[in-house]
RNA sequence: UGCCCCGUAGCUUAACCGGCAGAGCGCCUGUCUCUGGAACAGGAGGUUGGAGGUUCGAGUCCUCCCGGGGCAGCCA
């Protein structure tokens, strides 16, 4: 089986990140993720997205990556789909070894977590019906309301719970609910319902249960029991993941909390021109606007296999497309691209005619065949292969290399014009028949004997079209289905419509083609070259009597007469979006108290601290309660301001602010230190971090570790000079104009003196050594 | 209207502690060519959503605004 390995374009994204961090200071000593889908469904793209994600960290970290059936819910999930998406994850490379799970497998250790929540007081039995929990839950701008049940025992809630397991209750009499607050701001934590009484019959557990743990708590756990260390799932979960992280915080002891899993969630992929969801492509299969799961314009692994696509252009795909955050929409011309990246050095060429157009060459003899030797690869490409090609007095060519009416830059076949037949003789058109209607039904035409194999002919002729072609007497039929977009438009699901409205009528044409004989040589399994056409191969449909061939991708074509006048649509111009977008800066003093509004002049009056930020301190009043406390008789009340709204509000949320391991006043003797450019400015945010985690004294930190300003203007010319000497190409580039590089040079000074160096005086002095040559290398 | 997440070139994205805004696709030129393919060379394209602030220095930190997405299943 192929690994993924050969897929090298390895970038970096915010889970490779995080990934190296935790392996980095020992978080993590290996790396543990897992594919997890729900067996309810068939693969698509999106699931490769997830799948080479999952298992090319484990990979690239030589990790393992599990394949883990979420099967929680018995209701939905079959065991058809276990084996399709099984199928599905080797196919496109990937080996789970000995690491095939189930959620379902997890019932019993999952049931046992739930009785120890229940136990602590964490969860409850909720006899309430399935609308009353709803209706208490509230809406996201009121509360929720507690149910009446929510205060039972725990000796209630367990003898409830274990009735619930045996059966006792009929389905929707009670659930298990997490006691955490129905006021919560977040709904996921309004006592989430953790698990319900189904009496159904599960695809593996059989009658075993009739209770099923929910997702939420499922998922986590069955995280933790095989020891994943990077949870990575799609961006609707980010709500779920304050959840997660609840029970696993509950339910795991002490000593398992510091090297838990954690989950991250990263955007799923979308694409023009088809949709993703599994409820919309079950539509299309059930509605019959499809030929069932593995249709070939369907972007189902099945459908993608079945066109031709080669897994490892989907792995190259999923490398290529980045992992991040924002909801976004993929090009299918990248997707497009790759894949003829990948097709171009698989694939030999061999002539077919999609649209046969009969050719008759009138000065070749009646009757005659010769056999043209012609490679199969082209001379870019480092393989050898031919075969012979038959030739004859009657050929097929592509009814659209001809033009009664040539347009401009058309230099392919018309009357009296001249063309290459590939691999053969030049040919003049000389004669058009049409019937009736005016179409043409045949083209009579010269071949020039001298040209055959000759770059060009004695008297240096040179067309510069040249065109495919098959010997009529040796041609072999086949059906050609050209798989094109599913929908007309890239965004079937952005419209007022339905999304099938969209559908594009012609996503899968059926061609009546002639292949050149050679074709017959090929396995079914190889994916060929028509060329000047496209890549293809043996649709499952054929038999050995009828070929069927599936167009992959067509050739990029940079010839297009059909100029798609999508006219720019011209966004709002920059008033409009101003004009839409005024500034309106809510004034929070506004809703001020009356001590409030005294403290605010105080702060703005004795202390003169600029009004908005003042208004900011009081409207969060651990802010303005630390400014006091930090101020203790000196006079930087604005320094104090800025560093509390600045720097210490990006490292710790207000409420934190009295649980700090330092104190107030030690926070205003750092600013002060500041302030008087004891320290840079630099160095006072490192101290402060050094604070925070070590607890430090800011006095004795700073003296101990000697971190005081450096402004000695010898000290700080010699350093540059030694950075201008490092860099002389930069040196260079900056008197040439790139005055942006000065930030280069401050960035390479404070890194050299560990941020110590006094911007201002360095600034200068870089300035004078920059503009003035006196680098050593000049001298 | 509460909470969470996200806005970098047409698209997808990179940028270690704040220090030269970089790439791939697409597009346009050109070279080469017996595939209007491929390959190669070059080019255009950015107020990092906006406004303030902190800083010697902000895509990155703080505040506000705008825009997009998600959360009120006994689905996952």
């Amino acid at each position: 089986m192929p690994t993924a390995s050969d897929t090298p374009d390895s970038r970096s994204h915010f889970i490779r990140n995080i990934i190296e961090a935790d392996l980095a200071d020992g978080t993590h000593e290996t790396v543990v993720t897992r594919f997890p889908p729900e067996p309810n469904g068939f693969l698509h793209i999106g699931h490769a997205k997830s799948i080479c994600l999952n298992f090319g960290m484990a990979r690239d970290y030589d990790g393992r990556c599990h394949l883990r059936f979420d099967d929680t819910n018995p209701t939905t999930e079959d065991e058809r789909y276990v084996a399709s998406i099984q199928e599905d994850v080797r196919w496109l490379g990937f080996d789970w070894g000995d690491h095939l799970y189930h959620a379902s497998d997890y019932f019993e250790q999952l049931y046992a977590y739930a009785e120890h929540l229940i136990t602590q007081g964490d969860a409850y039995v909720d006899s309430q019906d399935g609308e009353a929990i709803r209706d208490n839950r509230g809406t996201v701008t009121e509360p929720g309301t507690p149910s009446p049940y929510r205060d039972r025992s725990p000796e209630a809630n367990l003898r409830l719970f274990r009735e619930m397991r045996t059966g006792a209750h009929a389905d929707g009499a009670h659930v298990l609910r997490a006691k955490i607050d129905m006021a919560s701001p977040h709904m996921i934590m309004r006592d989430p319902i953790l698990y319900r009484i189904r009496h159904a019959n599960h695809y593996r557990t059989g009658d075993d249960w009739c209770i099923y743990p929910m997702y939420d708590f499922a998922h986590c756990l069955s995280d933790a029991i095989e020891d994943i260390t990077h949870s990575l799932c799609t961006l609707e979960f980010e709500n779920n993941r304050r959840l997660y992280d609840w029970i696993l915080e509950r339910c795991l002891p002490e000593e398992q909390q510091a090297t838990r899993p954690h989950q991250y969630e990263f955007a799923r992929l979308n694409m023009d021109y088809t949709v993703m969801s599994k409820r919309k492509l079950l539509r299309l299969v059930e509605e019959g606007l499809v030929n069932g799961w593995d249709d070939p314009r369907l972007p189902t692994l099945a459908g993608l296999r079945r066109r031709g696509v080669p897994p490892s252009a989907i792995r190259t795909f999923c490398e290529r497309i980045g992992v991040a955050k924002a909801n976004s929409r993929v090009d299918i011309a990248l997707f497009e691209h790759v894949l003829r990246d990948d097709l171009n050095y698989r694939s030999p060429r061999i002539m077919g005619v999609l649209d046969p157009l009969k050719v008759t060459i009138t000065n070749y003899p009646e009757g005659e065949t010769e056999h043209i030797e012609a490679p199969h690869w082209p001379r870019d490409i480092d393989k050898e292969a031919h075969r012979a090609v038959p030739f004859g007095r009657e050929l097929y060519i592509e009814r659209d290399d001809f033009r009664m009416d040539p347009p401009d830059g058309f230099y392919r076949l018309a009357p009296g014009r001249e063309v290459r037949l590939r691999h053969a003789y030049f040919l003049r058109c000389d004669e058009v028949v049409q019937d009736a209607d005016g179409r043409v039904t045949e083209l009579r035409c010269t071949y020039d004997p001298e040209t055959k194999g000759q770059a060009k002919a004695s008297d240096g002729r040179r067309p510069k079209g040249i065109i495919h072609w098959v010997s009529a007497a040796h041609a072999v039929p086949a059906e050609v289905r050209m798989v094109d977009r599913l929908f007309s438009v890239p965004d079937p699901e952005a419209h007022e419509d339905d999304f099938t409205a969209f559908l594009n009528p012609q996503s899968m044409p059926v061609a009546d083609a002639l292949l050149e004989p050679a074709v017959r040589g090929f396995s079914g399994e190889q994916r060929l070259q028509f060329e000047r056409q496209g890549y293809f191969w043996r649709d499952t449909d054929a038999t050995d009597d009828t070929l069927i061939f599936n167009q992959i991708i067509p050739l990029r074509d940079s010839w297009s007469t059909d100029d798609d006048p999508e006219d720019a649509a011209t966004g709002p111009t920059k008033e409009e979006i101003e004009a839409a977008n005024p500034q309106i800066h809510a004034d929070p003093a506004e809703s001020f108290t009356e001590a409030q509004h005294a403290r605010l002049e105080h702060f703005t009056e004795a202390l003169g601290i600029a009004r908005d930020d003042a208004v900011q301190l009081i409207d969060t009043p651990p802010l303005a309660d630390y400014l006091e406390a930090a101020l203790d008789g000196h006079h930087e009340a604005q320094a104090v301001t800025n560093w509390i709204l600045n720097e210490l509000m990006g490292l710790v949320p207000p409420a934190d602010l009295p649980d700090l391991p330092f104190t107030p006043e030690q926070f205003g003797v750092l600013v002060r230190q500041v302030a008087t450019d004891e320290i840079t400015g630099r160095v006072g945010k490192d101290v402060l971090t050094a604070m925070l985690e070590d607890g430090v004294d800011p006095q004795e930190y700073i003296a101990a570790e000697g971190l005081r300003n450096i402004s000695d203007e010898d000290a700080l010319r010699e350093i540059i000079d030694g950075q201008l000497a490092a860099y002389p190409g930069k040196v260079e580039a900056y008197r040439n104009g790139k005055e942006g590089l000065l930030g280069f040079f401050m960035g390479q000074v404070m890194r050299e003196t560990g941020g110590q160096a006094d911007p201002k005086t360095a600034q200068k002095l870089l300035r004078e050594a920059l503009t003035t040559d006196t680098s050593p290398a000049a001298q």
